[in-house]
DNA sequence: TCTGGGGTCCTAGGACCC
DNA sequence: TCTGGGGTCCTAGGACCC
């Protein structure tokens, strides 16, 4: 059977899509906005987590200065664990564990991560990358894609760039790194090349030549699985991957294989579309040790359960999955989950059959529980107008309704969204 | 990374239908 | 009546991303 891909010519994009992509992705995105409120914290290393109370080992780090990550402090670490790789106060606690008690405090600080603070700061941020582009596609609270064909040209995408930069510095305080290429991967991989503060173009035509030299890992969708995999076959970098065999990389990986491939050549045929609803929404939490106690397990799932719920109904979602996770030791995540005939949203209903699934793991030590609606729709009707012009606004992750939103009607700049 | 929380997409087998 | 092929939905798990 004929594989499309095979014909092209090497070292050219199959299909240039012929438009101009602008990844845009703040840089220490929480710690950013910690320094908003708190310029004290400016130039020190900073930690920010959740789920961290002193003493406890339970919560990660989300986000780390890079002060903080010169000494060896990194993302999903224990708080407890980057904590103690700060240098201490007073002392130069360089040395091993020795004396657990020199001066205690750690040169640096911490603070618990502020959800609805950053997504303040992320609607500012929304806000101007909707006034640069037609088509904006929110990736997360701190990364977007930007279609700004229509909107700048080759020539000139460099300074477009820089312009979307410090309209986000002046008018929001914070810092961002930009990426522009022709297509979606290239311009995610060229805003992380030169992190912090990083504006790197990727012109037509180069795209294969800048993949090549960056290690596997550094192409979107290459995890620690697949680049342990790709080394086995002796692929290290995006520009082996994209000399590889292709019949091989589908043999061994799938269709994720070609996927991969062509992302290392250049050639990715997606466009920006714009952010869509979500398909899932979900709740979890870790307990301290190993519980087995299934009443424990059930209180939480009944908690879990009911956020969910309120979050479903904030969004206007409607949902016909219901589903739980039971994450046992070592680190087995496990999921049951059931479909309803119809979508629904009916709290006690969501109760119900997550304490009816997580039954299932009563004998079983478990060091994590969540619950998860999906198989959501989004009736369109005035319920699902609540939280913002069109649907597309969200992205807010608190429970409630935020009742500020509505005092600003709009900014400019929405007229990129009627067409959705 | 002895692993926190919230997501996405893909795969694979089985049920069921025509 | 032992056996064809195509399609969809459901469930569980895996990999990945931020």
């Amino acid at each position: 059977m004929p594989s499309p891909g095979d014909a092209t010519l090497p070292g050219v994009d199959d299909e240039p899509p012929d438009q101009i992509v602008l990844h845009v992705d703040m840089d220490c995105f929480y710690a950013a906005c910690e320094r908003l409120r708190e310029p004290e914290l400016r130039g020190e290393p900073l930690v920010v987590g959740m789920g961290y109370e002193p003493g406890d080992d339970i919560g990660a780090v989300a986000t780390a200065s890079y002060e903080a990550r010169e000494y060896g402090v990194e993302s999903a670490m224990a708080i407890s664990e980057a904590l103690d790789r700060l240098p201490r106060l007073d002392e130069d606690a360089d040395g091993p564990t020795g004396s657990r008690d020199t001066t205690d405090e750690p040169a640096g600080y911490y603070r618990p991560v502020d959800l609805d603070f950053y997504q303040s700061v992320a609607e500012d941020v929304r806000a101007i990358l909707h006034d640069c582009a037609d088509t904006v596609r929110e990736v997360s609270i701190d990364e977007a894609y930007l279609d700004v064909t229509d909107r700048t040209g080759w020539e000139v995408a460099d300074g477009f760039a820089r312009h979307v930069k410090q309209r986000i510095e002046r008018e929001v305080g914070v810092v961002a790194s930009v990426g522009v290429a022709p297509t979606l991967s290239a311009a995610k991989v060229a805003s992380d090349h030169d992190k912090p503060d990083g504006l790197v173009v990727v012109e037509p035509g180069e795209v294969a030549d800048f993949f090549a030299p960056l290690s596997v890992e550094e192409v979107h969708g290459v995890g620690p699985v697949t680049a342990r995999k790709l080394r086995e076959l002796g692929i290290e970098t995006a520009g082996d991957l994209a000399t590889a065999d292709p019949h091989e990389l589908v043999d061994r990986f799938g269709e994720r294989g070609r996927e991969l491939y062509d992302r290392a050549r250049g050639a990715d045929t997606r466009e920006v579309t714009p952010t869509g609803d979500p398909k899932s929404l979900s709740r979890e939490s870790a307990f301290a040790d190993a519980v087995e106690d299934p009443e424990r397990k059930r209180e939480q799932v009944r908690a879990l359960a009911e956020a969910v719920a309120t979050r479903a109904q904030s969004k206007g979602a409607l949902y016909r999955t219901i589903g739980v996770k039971a994450v046992t030791p070592p680190y087995d995540v496990n999921t049951r989950e059931r479909s309803l005939p119809g979508p629904i949203d009916d709290p006690d209903l969501v109760e119900t059959i997550a304490l009816e699934l997580i039954s299932e793991f009563d004998d079983d030590p478990v060091r994590k529980v969540g619950v998860r609606v999906s198989n959501l729709e989004f009736p369109t009707g005035e319920q699902a107008r609540l939280s913002g012009w069109d649907g597309e606004t969200d992205g807010q992750e608190t429970g409630e309704p935020r009742q500020q939103e509505r005092t600003t009607p709009s900014r400019s700049g929405q007229s990129s969204l009627t067409d959705f």
